[in-house]
DNA sequence: TCTTTTTCTTACACTATATGACACAACTCT
DNA sequence: AGAGTTGTGTCATATAGTGTAAGAAAAAGA
C-alpha cells in the first residue's frame, strides 16, 4: 500500500483537467499511472486511490448486508460516481463533472495526500476545513483519541 | 529516534531554501538526508521530523474511523500539510512557499532543535516567542508542571 | 599568530516543471 | 451533414527548482 504524503497546490483547466505535480506522481506506483479510481469523499472533496486500493477500500463494504435497505443504499452511494482515470502524456487527470461540481471545484485546488488516498480539493473548501484555532484542536484530540481508547 | 540540540541562525535565500548547518546535518542520520519531512507547527513555526520519526507520529492516528467525520477531520489537521523534502547538493532543504508563507518566513530564520525535531522560525517570531521575563517564567514552570502532576 | 581547512554566503547558470493557449479528434445532438 | 460539446495532445513561455562555483568568514591546527 503507498503512502503518499505532501500538500500541493493547483489549478483546474478549461476542460477540467488537473495536473498531478512530480513531487506526487514520483510517489504514486508505475502501473498505477493508468489505473486510478476517484470517487466523491465524504467530506466536499474528491478522493483519488490507486485501483488496487480502491479494490481494497470496497472490500470493507463486503461485510454489510445486501438485503438491507439502508446497507444498499450506502452502497450504491458509494460507488456513484466512481470512474477510473488516468494521467494523460502532460501528467493531468480530467475529473469528471459531476465530481467536480460536488466538491464546488472552479479554479484552484489543493491536492491533499495521506495514507493511501489523494484528496483533491477546491482551495476554499480546503481553507475553511483546516481553518481551526489550536485549542480548538487539542479538544478535539482528547475527544477522538479517548474514544479510540474506549474502542479498544 | 535522534535527539536533536541546538539553535543555529540561518538565511533563506530567494528560491526559499534554507541551509542546514553542519552541526544539524551531523546529527541526521545518514539515510534520513533525503527523507524529512515539514509541516506547520502550533505557534506560526514549521517543524521537520525524519520521515521515520513522522510515521511514528501519525501513528497514533491508526486506528482512527475513516467513516467517522470528527476522525477524518482529525486526522487532515493532524497531518496539516506535510510534505517530504530532502537536503540538495549544498545541504540546503526548500521549504515549500506554503509552509514558508504560514510561519512568516521572509529572510531571517531561526532553526531550533530538540528532541526529534527541528523547529523554524522567522527570527522575528522566535525572538517574540521566546521574549519573557525570569519572574514570568517561574510563574509559567510553576502552573505547566503541576498541571502535568495532576494529570498523572 | 599564521596557515590550513572547513563552513557559510552569495551569485549565477542551467534544468525541470507548471501553465495557458491552441489545434484537432471523437462523440452527441439536432 | 453540421454545430456544438467533450476529450486529448502539443507547444511556448514563465516560473520554480536544482546545481555549481568563488570569495568571505569562521574554526581548527601548528
Amino acid at each position: 500500500m503507498p503512502k503518499f504524503i505532501g500538500e500541493f497546490d493547483g489549478k483546474i483547466d478549461a476542460k477540467g483537467r488537473i495536473v498531478i505535480p512530480v513531487g506526487l506522481k514520483k510517489q504514486l506506483p508505475e502501473d498505477s499511472f493508468n489505473h486510478l479510481v476517484i470517487n466523491r469523499g465524504f467530506d466536499k472533496c474528491l478522493v483519488i486511490y490507486t485501483r488496487n486500493d480502491w479494490e481494497t477500500e470496497t472490500q470493507k463494504l463486503e461485510g454489510l448486508d445486501s438485503f438491507n435497505k439502508l446497507d444498499r443504499q450506502f452502497i450504491r452511494i458509494f460507488n456513484n460516481g466512481a470512474t477510473e482515470i488516468g494521467l494523460d502524456t502532460a501528467n493531468r487527470v480530467l475529473i469528471p463533472k459531476k465530481l467536480s461540481q460536488y466538491a464546488e471545484i472552479e479554479s484552484d485546488v489543493v491536492l491533499y495526500a495521506y495514507n493511501n488516498k489523494i484528496e483533491v480539493w477546491s482551495k476554499k473548501n480546503y481553507e475553511s476545513q483546516m481553518a481551526i484555532d489550536p485549542d480548538e484542536f487539542s479538544k478535539m484530540a482528547e475527544t477522538v483519541m479517548s474514544k479510540k481508547k474506549n474502542d479498544e
